[in-house]
DNA sequence: TCAATACCTGACTAAATTAATCGGGATTAT
DNA sequence: ATAATCCCGATTAATTTAGTCAGGTATTGA
């Protein structure tokens, strides 16, 4: 299990997916847009969620993509997975027996570290985060909003 | 929060040391050979993991390093941002508010989920990935060592 | 003292990964 | 037909990861 910036743009990617798919196919000129991510990088990005059977696409104008199923049955852990290819295939690789006790002992704690974060990813759905995120956005409708130009935001990462 | 070999290079160091410190401190060149990681690079990170303060040096002969701290006070959490700068400051970085939903919406769910994650990992010490693991090892006494070659332990991703 | 041990630092390099680009398709609503 | 969209593979640039190297500095046993 890796979680760098890439499953984040994937797991972005198919939140925005989420939220704006009852207007149709979402399409990723649209994503790219309002997540700021190049096309060409979705394009990879979708290919891969695509065959993972997470996504499902609909071609020619009009088209786009949804979610293969309704968000509360994706979890956070099968999106990174399916972009982020697992490392793995460490030094041991669950092969040597414990008779070098130091070397496979931290070994195996982290990949039991690992195997954790991942059953936590995997019970974490996108219906949930949205729902989390609508109880926020009451609280938050109140405050005025501040006009700004677009470009005071700054820092990018790509 | 990022989750990768780097890390995991560095929790393994840590888990090396909290074991073998009761014999003083632990040298480099030992975890180098125990874990397979390189020197140069253990030194890299040993470096960081020192002014963050997770360690402490002995130089001279019979030098070496040691836990700054006992290892139940020691999170995964922590070791991990030490080495592993973080990567944030994204496109719209806490500062514009919801104006715009669709960016803020799906940014802010990620970041939930990225703290999520962090406190779940600054809840698990050193201490516990041992005890969880000295367990295992009792089951694990019982079955016969099997010889063989260390050059059979292949796939090295360093 | 002095030599061995071990840390410390910074600059450098190679390999891998990430992110982006390009140039072509294929499909389909209009 | 045409334009909007997905689809695919090859290529590239930037960044990060992992490792190397060459020179230190500090400590201490003999």
């Amino acid at each position: 299990m890796r979680l760098t910036t890439k499953g984040r743009f994937a797991v972005t990617a198919m939140l925005d997916v989420a939220l704006r798919q009852t207007g149709g196919p979402v399409t990723l000129a649209g994503i790219s847009e309002r997540q700021h991510i190049s096309l060409s990088y979705l394009e990879q990005l979708f290919g891969k969620l695509r065959r993972s059977e997470l996504v499902e696409s609909v071609r020619g104008p009009g088209g786009g993509y949804c979610l293969a199923r309704p968000a509360n049955e994706i979890n956070v852990a099968e999106i990174i997975k399916a972009v982020d290819e697992p490392i793995d295939a460490t030094q041991c690789g669950g092969k040597e027996n414990c008779r070098d006790e130091g070397r496979c002992m931290t070994h195996d704690l982290w990949s039991d570290l690992s195997t954790t974060i991942h059953d936590y990813l995997s019970n974490i759905t996108l219906g949930e985060l949205i729902e989390k995120q609508q109880k926020k956005l009451k609280r938050c409708a109140d405050k005025p909003g501040i006009l700004q130009d677009k470009r005071t935001s700054h820092i990018s990462t790509h």
